[in-house]
DNA sequence: CCATGTATCTCGCCG
DNA sequence: CGGCGAGGTACATGG
């Protein structure tokens, strides 16, 4: 840890901040402010007690005590300016960028800790069970869908958009698959301008499955409403689909995370 | 600050971290870690330095070096366990919750700082801009969409949905608008089943407009296809408006933010 | 660089 | 408690 300092004046925090804000260390600042945001909207967040994140690509947080979410942030920041108001006893921190043109102002009535670090992380997150996983899912093995199922194309690009999964059944009938982790109403008015698509480009009952792993009542209705179908899949057969697929990638050339100070 | 360590050995992170995890404190740690989550999906993170962040809602967030978002979190926790791994010399945190069931387990290798305190932060974030911003600017003042239009109706309720705004316009023709902040392709998709819903009810030629700050090409193109219109909005119009709102319901009663430590 | 679509989205609102 | 929609969405990917 670069630094740590309890309860810094103002000058000593001021002259830290100017130093470490513009490079790539990570800066703790736990205080007391107010922060205004003008940008692409515009907020305003009365005095409390925060903890302000500025990370090392320039990103900014102010985190209060609860919630996911931080109360204000800017992701990547052009230029950091740091200055003392003298009369009203605060000192300002300037977070500006441009594209979109925006700026958030944290103004500190007190600062009770301030710590500089240079994190190491080299490490990169491996998730597992995203949609794109169960395409991948579903063109590995078709069965998980329907029986006898047959993989035509994935991507298919049709004048509505691009249709998740194209395929055609043990009929040798042509299944239009749109593949969603949150069905909705919207899911079901897409699957249908594919299907439409599909079949004034190949005449015939062709029919739509929407593959998810979870469905609610109304959008099942919406769905009958259309002759369109539902095919729920497991989250668990995914994620082993999925890391059969990546041990069989991985191989010999898989020498684990390396990682050092 | 209620705690301040130093690099803690392990005994002493779990004392500290079994009795305020639970509570309402806010916790941070800085140091090496390694990450698993599993639940909705699966992720796995190798060891690297992060901050962890547990907040006093109990909701956990593990932060690396950059970007604005967590690497892992989980956004309110049922119940917090530590314990130490002996054989491995890892501090285990682990953070469960049901309903979705899921687990984020962090395993420290080293801790550089740890931290508790109490944040107090009782104001409320005001946000000017927002979606509902522009329907009270076009309520207030529909010149803003065009000359002479007459608001008849907000969230006007249809069989297809809810209609943003419901107007005549100079002609007396009725005029459906849909507002958005990021407008895409659902969007006109939207629109057109409004405007259809209202043919059906009102017969005659109905105008649909969709309202929004930004446009791409593209859609511009889908709604021209269908006969919709686009008006820009000014963010600047919606933010002054709301300020002009927001200041006549004030009056008297704004004594301003009240704080106390 | 802009446009598109997903997210362990989160969060608030409303039933 | 679940469904629905918005977000200063952020972020990766593809053109």
């Amino acid at each position: 840890m670069e630094k740590l300092i309890q309860n810094p004046d103002f000058s000593e925090a001021e002259e830290i901040l100017s130093e470490y804000l513009k490079r790539e260390y990570t800066v703790q600042i736990n205080g007391l402010c107010a922060v205004n945001y003008q940008g692409r909207a515009k907020s305003k967040l009365d005095r409390g007690e925060r903890l302000v994140i500025k990370k090392q690509d320039s990103a900014i947080l102010v985190h209060g005590p609860d919630n996911y979410q931080p109360k204000n942030w800017q992701p990547e920041v052009d230029s950091y300016t740091v200055e003392i108001d003298e009369e009203e006893k605060h000192l300002i921190l300037e977070a500006k960028r441009t594209n979109p043109e925006e700026v958030v102002e944290i103004r500190f009535e007190e600062i009770e800790l301030l710590t500089v670090d240079q994190m190491v992380d080299k490490s990169e997150l491996k998730v597992s069970g995203d949609e794109v996983d169960i395409h991948e899912a579903i063109e590995e093995e078709p069965g998980i869908v329907e029986e006898e199922l047959k993989v035509i194309e994935r991507e298919k690009e049709t004048p509505a958009g691009f249709i998740d999964v194209f395929a055609r059944d043990s009929d040798d009938s042509y299944v239009v698959i749109e593949v969603k982790r949150n069905p909705d109403y919207n899911t079901v008015l897409q699957l249908q301008r594919y299907v439409d698509e599909i079949e004034d480009e190949f005449k015939g009952g062709i029919r739509g499955i929407l593959v998810a792993p979870k469905m609610t009542d109304k959008v099942l209705d919406y769905l009958e409403e259309r002759d369109l179908e539902f095919v729920d899949v497991e989250m668990a057969d995914v994620i082993n689909s999925y890391e059969a697929i990546d041990n069989s990638q991985k191989g010999l050339s898989d020498f684990g995370a390396d990682y050092e100070v």
